[in-house]
DNA sequence: CAGCGAACTGTTATGTTATTACACCGGAGC
DNA sequence: GCTCCGGTGTAATAACATAACAGTTCGCTG
């Protein structure tokens, strides 16, 4: 499993991929990619971090572009529903998908103190709980995995 | 690993025993189990699935335990914060734990259905999600794992 | 081209979940 | 008696989320 989230990376790029992905998506299977749902994947790449509904919605407020809560709950609903983007229960909040277009089950490390998500993939069919599942006649249809700790970073500075 | 929620079984022993654990928990420890946790407890045992904090403060009320918010999160957080009980982030809900007193990493399956709740354990360390952790550096302390599809029962309904 | 439906947006209002803040109470220890 | 501490009672508010409905655009079809 390849994990991503704390490392140093290539932002800008990282931003570019994410909407391009988005876009060829939409464009195969006909779907909107309207200014206000490239807007708000826009804006989760770019914080590339967890995020509220609200806080999304305060920059699209300023930018003119919706503020009502159901303008960034409905563009959510259809960034979470196409796998663009997830929601993060423990956190009730939203993250850019580090992985669009394939489809996967994703899990999360989310750092307790300065709040960054790394995305990576569990397949809830192979583990403990997924064989344990099949054995009582469970059909597991999604699996919500994420956990809470410490980055690498965190630890560093809490040592010094 | 013991799944446990789905089947029949002896609920008057079952509520007896979750609190039963509870108190002889909280009497080695130096807890408190008052009247308002204790019954908090009951509730969740008695109901045996998950409940929100609002549904648990309607039964408070009802009793004359409690109005407003804080009595029943107060309770909750007791409760979970010692293990008797478990919050379900992608519920906003609450379950009395199947196994209290025993130091467990719990693990859900959800009905989407009947809403019913299994409890089961996941070790985080030993799943691809805990090993790819390790090996970025990230310390994981916590791990909510909730796994939402249908149970046996609401498998056959859906076929009549 | 008129009429229509589907998809999206704008807005108001409301519902649901959770926390803050502060007053009060009662027992343990001094 | 006094003080500290953990627990409770309550009001107010914050944070998160949805329902409902009017208005727009645009492609389709008669
Ligand atoms: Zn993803
Ligand atoms: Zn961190
Ligand atoms: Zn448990
Ligand atoms: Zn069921």
């Amino acid at each position: 499993m390849e994990l991503q989230g704390f490392e140093r990376h290539d932002h800008a790029s990282c931003i570019r991929d994410g909407v391009d992905a988005a876009a060829e998506h939409c464009r195969r299977e006909g779907l909107q990619l309207t200014p206000v749902r490239r807007r708000v994947l826009e804006i989760l790449l770019e914080r590339h971090r967890a995020l509220g509904a609200y806080d999304i919605l305060d920059t699209l407020r300023d930018e003119g572009l919706g503020s009502q809560p159901p303008v960034a709950y409905r563009a959510l609903d259809f960034l979470v529903k196409n796998g663009f983007a997830h929601r993060i229960e423990r956190l009730n909040a939203f993250v850019a998908c580090n992985h669009p277009g394939e489809n996967h089950s994703p899990a999360f490390l989310i750092c307790r103190k300065c709040d960054r998500v790394a995305e990576g993939q569990a397949d809830p069919a192979s583990d403990m709980l997924g064989r344990s599942a099949a054995a009582i006649g469970f059909r597991i249809e999604r699996a919500v995995v994420e956990a809470e700790g410490l980055c690498p970073a965190c630890q560093e500075n809490d040592r010094k």
